[in-house]
DNA sequence: GTCTATAACACGATAGAC
DNA sequence: GTCTATCGTGTTATAGAC
């Protein structure tokens, strides 16, 4: 049944439907998606109570139609960026910096409670995966992943696949951390003692471009062939209590 | 009143008390926070209802009361790794790379179950901090990180100390989402083609020191002097759908 | 002080009339 | 496609037993 379908295209999308969007939107993104009730997205909305179930089957449902909305849009914006530093550089690979850069600023640059909200889906999936969030991560995380590795690679012609992957990984935790530590008294004021804070935004993007640069450029990982042998480990354990 | 504190001392604690904190820790970490009821933790701990409210306050509350456990144990393994490498080290800078391991190890060790339940609450707190999960942070992950900043400000003599707290404050970031990716199908497996997998510890381990070594050991951040003016950025925008 | 039984409440979901 | 009414379930509050 088409009406049940939750990424649909946007072209013939139903009115109501629309207006239940743009309320969970609001409310999921400042008051988190636990604490908003469907009570409150549909009165919000100006319809009634059963029309979220509808339309989008359940309440996880309908946060995970907006999932595939906010990452449809930050991933075209990134691809969007790449496609220009693509174009500057003629041919030649692309320096690593453009490419942090690349990730990072579509992300920061967007409105604070969507990133928020987006930051929380993207635990959601990556703690406990279901159909749904598989579907937006494949069709959009997946295929910006192939595309930044790809020019990672070209960048760091010295590194092994296997690093460079991990890398990205690596990379994107970070982002995520650095970009959901924005709430007033932040950890990063707090152990800094205000020396650093991650609610300026200029800070926020050179010190996670500098770090990610680093952390991508350092030499490759040392194979240690004995991956999986806990007893390999260099250093001593310590009981626990 | 004495019975209603979350954070009190171990040794006079009650029988029903941890009986429940002992099934709650099991259930959250099998099934997730929200999928386990307050029925089914009381039914396996062969306690009422109402007991739950009683020692706790609510389900949320018990939920932190176990963040305080897990904090307090990783933390204590985490300060006793240190201990060691600065005794190794015998009054010289202790090398970036021990105080990394010092911060994975006691971190991947521990059983998966219960890193991923602990993984969930830091981003809870993240995300939405409430008293008492500052109080967790405050009294655990706090010392350790004023503890870990010092240790890397000698390491890395040539840092200033605001970019030795944001690399601090990354690189936690890094650690958490490389030890929660690691449901069946992960995402990094999925990304690389099974070239990478942080299901295999060992390489989980050597891939993220040799990351983390590489962000810390970074050059300076460049000071731009014009932090927080969106339009000095260096790259030029793209419009948004 | 510790715990139980129970009731009140709010939530997400659904069946069925329109 | 929309709406009302209602269901089942989970959480919270409370009175009072031990």
């Amino acid at each position: 049944m088409r009406s049940k379908q939750a990424f649909e295209s946007d072209e013939e999308e139903n009115k109501t439907r629309k207006a239940i969007l743009r309320s969970a939107e609001r409310l999921f993104a400042t008051r988190g998606i636990e604490a908003t009730t469907m009570r409150e997205i549909t009165a919000d909305a100006g319809t009634n109570l059963a029309a979220v179930n509808y339309h989008f089957g359940s309440k996880q449902e309908l946060a995970y139609a907006l999932f595939d909305r906010l990452a449809a849009e930050v991933c075209a914006n990134r691809h969007a960026e790449l496609d220009q530093i693509e174009r500057d550089a003629g041919g030649k690979p692309v320096a690593v910096e453009a490419i942090v850069r690349a990730l990072i600023r579509p992300y920061v640059e967007g409105e604070e409670g969507r990133r928020l909200l987006m930051v929380r889906l993207i635990q959601q999936h990556r703690l406990e995966p279901t159909a749904m969030t598989r579907r937006v991560s494949a069709s959009h995380f997946d295929p910006l992943a192939a595309r930044m590795t790809k020019m990672l690679r070209s960048a760091l012609p010295q590194l092994p696949a296997r690093d460079v992957f991990w890398r990205y990984h690596l990379v994107i935790g970070a982002v995520m951390a650095s970009t959901s530590d924005v709430a007033p008294g932040n950890r990063l004021s707090r152990i800094s003692h205000g020396a650093a804070d991650s609610a300026r935004r200029g800070e926020l993007i050179e010190q996670t471009v500098a770090f990610l640069v680093g952390a991508l450029q350092g030499g490759p990982t040392p194979a240690s062939g004995e991956f999986d042998k806990p007893d390999k480990l260099n250093v001593k354990t310590f009981k626990r209590r």
